[in-house]
DNA sequence: CGTGAGCTTGAGCTCGATCAAAGAGTGTGG
DNA sequence: CCACACTCTTTGATCGAGCTCAAGCTCACG
């Protein structure tokens, strides 16, 4: 049985179709541009906007007072964040590397608001995904499980490359980053990955990958 | 490169305002009534409902291939459960103890998307905030923090009764029951708390367990 | 070609898992 | 009402995955 309140839409990949009313309001919009690390929101501020990825990626994340940083989740092009409910962030937003992002206030998302269902869904469904990773997977399951995320999202290929340096894979896995290269080199030894530099992720065994998500 | 000024979000919707169209549906319903450990829906099933909790409780949980269990959320009375973009289940849905449950059709929801909208950005927050937890907290400090959330949701006061076994407490921490039981015991130790039987809890220094949650 | 940030590798340690057993709580039948 | 049985919980002992601390190494950049 299919909902009938807007088309289907294919996991994170084709979040164009779905929010084909959003869109019309967004396009409209100029594109903000942000620097490497350059915050786009901050935990504590108020909420007024809802963001588009236009290109580049986005980090959001939660500092723990003690430092520790939780990545709850990247964004890529096309990509919608900073939907809520409540009238503060409990997180911050930044970019990773040259990024673009278009943006509609709060008070115009009336209009859409159905339009932006499908959206919330699907960050709400990867963010059970990556429940499961975090809460049930060992250190090398978890970066396959990323590794498979990463190449779905770049859009099945599976030579890619990773947008984001290791500290922000440890910290949205919730490992450190000598446990995420650790992990990278076994899965390198044991040819199932190819690494080119220090971002370029090629998979050679795609098979043995999915193995190792149980 | 600067994002335009946030603007206050002004009458922003209360949830329980903008759900009254959904509740106007669902209210007409029947209670399906459920006994402990009895199944609501499954995963891999198609999903043809959403569901409202009207009294006991549920868990949400997916299982691995090697039988490792993570429970993404529990729902408690008023919660709402079940909402996904997807035409197929990712997860498993359960009651805990008898539990009665009314549920509306996804076709009927087209007319009540829009008063789900906050439903969904809940359940949304709160898998992030889980995130927050499993990935980046100790086991003490995931107790603590489980205790905080069931104080919480039971009405804020610091006496309560946890509606679950120290499985579903284990599985919904990325725990094993043996390191739940030694965190509870540790807290009661440490005067923080006081257990009554094997689901009885009293806060009774709230603020050393907010503490722990850093 | 030099420099520094980011990445990898190594050694040792710690927290939580695992394995094992005893204790508490609940329900059933004598 | 108590004895038994069963499940759930607690406690103990040991082990190992991943963290921490500490060097080296790479690579992108000037």
């Amino acid at each position: 049985m299919n909902m009938p309140a807007f088309e289907p839409s294919q996991g994170r990949m084709n979040p164009v179709l779905v929010t084909s009313a959003a869109l019309g309001i967004v396009d409209s919009k100029p594109i903000s541009n942000f620097v490497d690390g350059q915050n786009i929101y901050c935990d504590g501020e108020r909420a007024g906007q809802v963001y588009r990825v236009e290109f580049g990626a986005v980090r959001v994340y939660r500092v723990l007072a003690n430092g520790r940083r939780q990545i709850l989740d990247f964004h890529l092009v096309g990509n919608w964040f900073g939907l809520q409910n409540e009238d503060f962030r409990r997180s911050s937003a930044e970019a990773i590397g040259a990024t673009g992002i278009k943006s509609i206030s709060l008070q115009e998302t009336r209009f859409i608001w159905q339009g932006l269902v499908p959206v919330v869904l699907e960050n709400y469904s990867s963010a059970q995904e990556h429940q499961l990773v975090i809460g049930r997977q060992s250190a090398i399951e978890r970066v396959a499980a990323f590794l498979l995320e990463m190449s779905n999202r770049a859009g099945g290929t599976c030579k890619f490359d990773l947008f984001m340096p290791r500290i922000d894979i440890a910290d949205y896995l919730g490992l450190t980053i000598e446990t995420v290269s650790r992990a990278l080199t076994k899965l390198k030894s044991g040819s199932i990955i190819r690494l080119q530099g220090t971002r370029g992720v090629e998979i050679v065994n795609y098979r043995a990958l999915q193995n190792l998500c149980q």
